[in-house]
DNA sequence: ACGCAGACCTGTACGC
DNA sequence: TGCGTACAGGTCTGCG
Protein backbone atom coordinates (compact mmCIF):
# COMPACT_ATOMS: atom_id res chain seq x y z
CA UNK A 1 0.00 0.00 0.00
CA UNK A 2 1.80 2.78 1.22
CA UNK A 3 4.53 4.67 -1.30
CA UNK A 4 7.11 7.48 0.13
CA UNK A 5 4.25 9.97 1.60
CA UNK A 6 3.00 7.25 3.49
CA UNK A 7 5.98 5.88 4.62
CA UNK A 8 7.12 9.38 5.38
CA UNK A 9 3.81 9.97 7.55
CA UNK A 10 4.46 6.52 9.81
CA UNK A 11 8.00 7.26 10.65
CA UNK A 12 7.36 11.38 11.19
CA UNK A 13 4.49 10.39 13.55
CA UNK A 14 6.34 7.29 15.43
CA UNK A 15 9.32 9.70 16.34
CA UNK A 16 8.23 11.69 18.87
CA UNK A 17 6.68 8.73 20.64
CA UNK A 18 9.14 6.28 20.04
CA UNK A 19 12.78 8.15 20.13
CA UNK A 20 14.34 7.93 23.06
CA UNK A 21 12.21 4.96 24.68
CA UNK A 22 13.92 1.65 26.10
CA UNK A 23 12.24 -1.56 24.76
CA UNK A 24 10.72 -3.98 27.32
CA UNK A 25 9.76 -6.72 24.90
CA UNK A 26 9.18 -7.44 21.13
CA UNK A 27 6.82 -10.27 20.70
CA UNK A 28 6.32 -11.70 16.83
CA UNK A 29 3.25 -13.52 16.01
CA UNK A 30 3.82 -14.33 12.66
CA UNK A 31 6.87 -16.57 12.31
CA UNK A 32 6.88 -15.19 8.16
CA UNK A 33 8.88 -12.07 10.24
CA UNK A 34 11.60 -13.97 10.83
CA UNK A 35 12.26 -14.53 7.26
CA UNK A 36 14.84 -11.23 7.09
CA UNK A 37 16.94 -12.96 9.83
CA UNK A 38 16.74 -13.75 13.76
CA UNK A 39 15.62 -10.68 15.74
CA UNK A 40 18.29 -9.92 18.32
CA UNK A 41 17.74 -9.24 22.10
CA UNK A 42 16.17 -5.97 22.02
CA UNK A 43 14.85 -5.79 25.72
CA UNK A 44 16.79 -2.57 27.38
CA UNK A 45 17.66 -1.20 24.04
CA UNK A 46 17.15 2.30 23.42
CA UNK A 47 15.61 3.83 20.18
CA UNK A 48 17.64 6.45 18.78
CA UNK A 49 15.78 7.79 15.92
CA UNK A 50 12.66 6.48 13.38
CA UNK A 51 12.90 8.01 10.15
CA UNK A 52 12.38 6.69 6.53
CA UNK A 53 14.42 5.22 4.24
CA UNK A 54 12.77 4.66 0.67
CA UNK A 55 9.60 2.34 1.44
CA UNK A 56 10.80 1.47 4.45
CA UNK A 57 10.43 2.58 8.01
CA UNK A 58 14.10 2.38 9.42
CA UNK A 59 14.41 2.46 13.43
CA UNK A 60 17.91 2.63 15.18
CA UNK A 61 18.50 1.03 18.57
CA UNK A 62 21.47 1.55 21.02
CA UNK A 63 22.67 0.08 24.16
CA UNK A 64 21.68 2.77 26.09
CA UNK A 65 20.89 6.47 26.00
CA UNK A 66 24.05 8.07 25.36
CA UNK A 67 25.50 5.13 23.11
CA UNK A 68 25.96 4.99 19.14
CA UNK A 69 23.12 2.92 17.17
CA UNK A 70 24.74 -0.15 16.77
CA UNK A 71 21.34 -1.77 15.44
CA UNK A 72 18.88 -1.02 12.99
CA UNK A 73 15.31 -2.75 11.43
CA UNK A 74 13.73 -1.83 8.62
CA UNK A 75 9.79 -2.42 8.30
CA UNK A 76 8.48 -2.72 4.76
CA UNK A 77 4.80 -2.26 4.99
CA UNK A 78 4.32 -3.47 1.86
CA UNK A 79 0.48 -3.26 0.81
CA UNK A 80 -1.07 -3.57 4.50
CA UNK A 81 1.26 -3.06 6.89
CA UNK A 82 0.95 -0.36 9.56
CA UNK A 83 2.74 0.63 12.56
CA UNK A 84 0.15 1.92 15.12
CA UNK A 85 1.44 3.49 18.73
CA UNK A 86 -1.24 2.98 21.16
CA UNK A 87 0.13 4.63 24.82
CA UNK A 88 -2.09 1.95 26.68
CA UNK A 89 -1.53 -1.88 26.18
CA UNK A 90 -4.72 -2.24 23.21
CA UNK A 91 -6.02 -5.79 23.43
CA UNK A 92 -6.65 -8.42 20.76
CA UNK A 93 -6.15 -6.52 17.21
CA UNK A 94 -7.27 -8.67 14.12
CA UNK A 95 -4.11 -9.27 12.21
CA UNK A 96 -1.29 -8.60 14.57
CA UNK A 97 1.68 -9.63 13.72
CA UNK A 98 4.16 -8.22 15.75
CA UNK A 99 4.28 -5.72 19.30
CA UNK A 100 7.01 -4.18 20.52
CA UNK A 101 6.23 -2.77 24.21
CA UNK A 102 8.18 0.02 25.22
CA UNK A 103 8.82 1.54 28.62
CA UNK A 104 6.04 3.94 27.42
CA UNK A 105 3.88 3.23 25.10
CA UNK A 106 3.34 -0.08 22.80
CA UNK A 107 3.79 0.12 18.48
CA UNK A 108 1.56 -2.87 16.79
CA UNK A 109 2.33 -3.67 13.66
CA UNK A 110 -0.64 -5.19 11.89
CA UNK A 111 -0.53 -6.92 8.23
CA UNK A 112 -3.40 -8.05 7.38
CA UNK A 113 -1.93 -9.34 3.68
CA UNK A 114 1.48 -10.47 5.54
CA UNK A 115 3.52 -9.29 2.47
CA UNK A 116 5.74 -6.63 5.27
CA UNK A 117 8.39 -7.94 6.14
CA UNK A 118 11.41 -7.28 8.90
CA UNK A 119 15.36 -6.78 8.44
CA UNK A 120 17.69 -6.44 11.10
CA UNK A 121 20.82 -4.65 10.12
CA UNK A 122 24.54 -3.63 12.25
CA UNK A 123 25.35 -1.13 10.06
CA UNK A 124 23.04 2.07 8.76
CA UNK A 125 24.97 1.80 5.10
CA UNK A 126 23.32 -1.35 5.03
CA UNK A 127 20.14 0.30 5.34
CA UNK A 128 20.49 2.33 2.54
CA UNK A 129 18.32 1.53 -0.30
CA UNK A 130 20.42 2.07 -3.83
CA UNK A 131 17.69 4.44 -6.04
CA UNK A 132 18.49 7.86 -5.40
CA UNK A 133 15.77 9.82 -3.04
CA UNK A 134 13.69 11.98 -5.12
CA UNK A 135 13.03 14.55 -2.16
CA UNK A 136 16.81 14.63 -1.13
CA UNK A 137 17.33 18.60 -1.60
CA UNK A 138 20.64 17.71 -3.71
CA UNK A 139 18.80 15.90 -6.21
CA UNK A 140 17.97 17.84 -9.36
CA UNK A 141 16.31 17.71 -12.91
CA UNK A 142 19.58 16.86 -14.78
CA UNK A 143 20.20 13.99 -12.51
CA UNK A 144 17.17 12.50 -14.36
CA UNK A 145 19.60 12.00 -17.30
CA UNK A 146 22.01 9.39 -15.85
CA UNK A 147 20.06 7.44 -14.46
CA UNK A 148 17.37 7.22 -17.32
CA UNK A 149 19.75 6.90 -20.05
CA UNK A 150 19.42 4.11 -22.38
CA UNK A 151 16.21 2.56 -20.15
CA UNK A 152 14.27 0.70 -23.09
CA UNK A 153 11.58 0.46 -20.44
CA UNK A 154 8.09 2.12 -20.47
CA UNK A 155 8.03 5.11 -18.44
CA UNK A 156 5.40 4.03 -15.87
CA UNK A 157 7.71 0.96 -15.04
CA UNK A 158 10.90 2.73 -14.97
CA UNK A 159 9.20 4.88 -12.19
CA UNK A 160 8.22 1.71 -10.05
CA UNK A 161 11.36 0.39 -9.94
CA UNK A 162 13.21 0.90 -6.82
CA UNK A 163 16.76 0.72 -8.09
CA UNK A 164 16.77 4.64 -9.66
CA UNK A 165 14.34 6.36 -8.22
CA UNK A 166 12.93 5.30 -4.53
CA UNK A 167 9.34 5.69 -3.06
CA UNK A 168 7.19 5.88 -6.00
CA UNK A 169 4.53 3.40 -6.10
CA UNK A 170 1.37 2.57 -8.41
CA UNK A 171 -0.56 5.34 -7.54
CA UNK A 172 2.27 8.83 -7.95
CA UNK A 173 3.51 6.91 -11.07
CA UNK A 174 0.03 7.53 -12.46
CA UNK A 175 -0.12 10.97 -11.15
CA UNK A 176 3.20 12.16 -11.60
CA UNK A 177 2.68 11.34 -15.41
CA UNK A 178 -0.63 13.14 -15.58
CA UNK A 179 1.01 16.45 -13.66
CA UNK A 180 3.81 16.15 -16.47
CA UNK A 181 1.62 15.36 -18.98
CA UNK A 182 3.89 12.32 -20.28
CA UNK A 183 2.40 9.39 -22.13
CA UNK A 184 2.89 6.29 -19.50
CA UNK A 185 3.99 4.46 -22.70
CA UNK A 186 6.72 6.00 -23.73
CA UNK A 187 9.96 4.70 -23.74
CA UNK A 188 11.98 6.10 -21.03
CA UNK A 189 15.28 6.44 -22.49
CA UNK A 190 13.35 8.52 -25.52
CA UNK A 191 12.21 11.25 -23.24
CA UNK A 192 13.55 14.92 -24.01
CA UNK A 193 15.01 17.34 -21.08
CA UNK A 194 11.85 19.38 -21.00
CA UNK A 195 9.72 16.36 -19.95
CA UNK A 196 12.47 14.99 -18.09
CA UNK A 197 12.22 18.18 -15.63
CA UNK A 198 8.38 18.23 -16.00
CA UNK A 199 8.93 14.41 -14.39
CA UNK A 200 11.28 16.24 -11.49
CA UNK A 201 9.38 18.79 -11.00
CA UNK A 202 5.81 16.78 -10.73
CA UNK A 203 7.60 14.70 -8.71
CA UNK A 204 8.43 16.83 -6.18
CA UNK A 205 5.38 18.19 -5.91
CA UNK A 206 3.02 15.56 -5.89
CA UNK A 207 4.99 14.06 -2.94
CA UNK A 208 5.41 17.81 -0.74
CA UNK A 209 1.88 18.07 -1.47
CA UNK A 210 0.81 14.49 -0.45
CA UNK A 211 2.86 14.61 2.58
CA UNK A 212 1.30 17.73 3.69
CA UNK A 213 -1.98 16.03 3.52
CA UNK A 214 -0.93 13.04 5.35
CA UNK A 215 -0.24 10.95 2.02
CA UNK A 216 -2.95 8.82 0.32
CA UNK A 217 -6.03 6.65 1.89
CA UNK A 218 -7.46 4.45 -0.53
CA UNK A 219 -8.65 1.25 0.95
CA UNK A 220 -6.26 0.33 3.87
CA UNK A 221 -3.45 3.13 5.02
CA UNK A 222 -3.86 4.72 8.27
CA UNK A 223 -1.24 6.68 10.11
CA UNK A 224 1.00 6.18 13.57
CA UNK A 225 -2.83 6.99 15.03
CA UNK A 226 -4.62 5.40 12.88
CA UNK A 227 -6.03 8.05 10.97
CA UNK A 228 -6.50 8.56 7.67
CA UNK A 229 -4.68 10.76 4.69
CA UNK A 230 -6.75 13.00 2.29
CA UNK A 231 -4.23 13.29 -0.22
CA UNK A 232 -6.24 10.89 -2.65
CA UNK A 233 -9.26 13.82 -2.52
CA UNK A 234 -6.11 15.48 -4.89
CA UNK A 235 -5.53 12.91 -6.90
CA UNK A 236 -6.16 13.31 -10.68
CA UNK A 237 -6.22 10.20 -12.67
CA UNK A 238 -5.69 7.02 -9.81
CA UNK A 239 -8.72 5.21 -10.05
CA UNK A 240 -10.75 7.88 -12.03
CA UNK A 241 -11.24 5.96 -14.88
CA UNK A 242 -13.99 6.85 -17.10
CA UNK A 243 -13.91 10.65 -15.58
CA UNK A 244 -13.25 13.58 -17.33
CA UNK A 245 -9.35 14.64 -17.70
CA UNK A 246 -9.78 17.79 -15.17
CA UNK A 247 -7.14 19.31 -17.26
CA UNK A 248 -8.48 18.89 -21.08
CA UNK A 249 -11.61 17.21 -20.38
CA UNK A 250 -10.61 14.29 -22.41
CA UNK A 251 -11.57 10.66 -20.98
CA UNK A 252 -9.00 8.74 -18.35
CA UNK A 253 -8.33 5.45 -19.28
CA UNK A 254 -7.51 2.67 -17.15
CA UNK A 255 -4.99 -0.17 -18.57
CA UNK A 256 -2.59 -2.75 -17.46
CA UNK A 257 0.82 -2.11 -17.49
CA UNK A 258 3.24 -5.18 -15.89
CA UNK A 259 0.16 -6.50 -14.37
CA UNK A 260 -0.94 -3.11 -12.59
CA UNK A 261 -3.10 -0.52 -13.49
CA UNK A 262 -1.91 2.73 -15.37
CA UNK A 263 -4.68 5.44 -14.93
CA UNK A 264 -3.57 8.43 -18.02
CA UNK A 265 -5.31 10.83 -19.87
CA UNK A 266 -4.96 10.12 -23.88
CA UNK A 267 -6.07 13.74 -25.30
CA UNK A 268 -2.72 15.47 -23.16
CA UNK A 269 -0.36 12.93 -22.37
CA UNK A 270 1.50 12.78 -25.08
C1' DA B 1 17.50 -5.63 -20.75
C1' DC B 2 12.65 -6.20 -21.02
C1' DG B 3 7.95 -7.93 -20.50
C1' DC B 4 5.11 -11.25 -18.67
C1' DA B 5 3.19 -14.89 -15.54
C1' DG B 6 2.95 -16.50 -11.20
C1' DA B 7 3.83 -16.30 -6.28
C1' DC B 8 3.32 -14.44 -1.79
C1' DC B 9 -1.57 -13.39 1.37
C1' DT B 10 -6.23 -11.71 2.74
C1' DG B 11 -10.20 -9.03 2.07
C1' DT B 12 -13.73 -6.64 -0.52
C1' DA B 13 -16.68 -5.55 -4.38
C1' DC B 14 -19.45 -7.07 -7.95
C1' DG B 15 -22.04 -10.07 -11.31
C1' DC B 16 -25.06 -13.99 -11.63
C1' DT C 1 -27.28 -15.97 0.51
C1' DG C 2 -23.73 -18.12 -2.02
C1' DC C 3 -20.26 -18.73 -5.47
C1' DG C 4 -16.95 -17.24 -8.81
C1' DT C 5 -13.99 -13.58 -10.52
C1' DA C 6 -11.33 -9.46 -10.42
C1' DC C 7 -8.79 -6.40 -8.02
C1' DA C 8 -5.85 -4.07 -4.28
C1' DG C 9 -0.86 1.38 -2.42
C1' DG C 10 4.68 -4.05 -3.36
C1' DT C 11 8.26 -6.91 -4.78
C1' DC C 12 10.53 -11.32 -6.02
C1' DT C 13 11.61 -15.32 -9.10
C1' DG C 14 11.69 -17.68 -13.31
C1' DC C 15 10.97 -17.95 -18.26
C1' DG C 16 11.24 -16.49 -23.10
Amino acid sequence: MPELPEVEIVARQLAPHMTGRTVRTLRIHDAKLREGGRPPRLAGQVVRSVDRAGKQVRIAFATGRAAAPSLWLTVHLRMTGRLLWEESSPGARDHLRARFTLDRGVVDFVDTRRFGTFRWYRSVEETLPVGVEPLDPGFQARHWKALIAGSRQNIKSWLLRQDRVVGLGNIYASEILHAARVSPHREAGSLTAGERARIHRATRRILTTAIENCGTTFSDFQDARGVEGSYQEFLQVYARDGEPCSRCGGTILREVQQQRSTFYCDDCQS
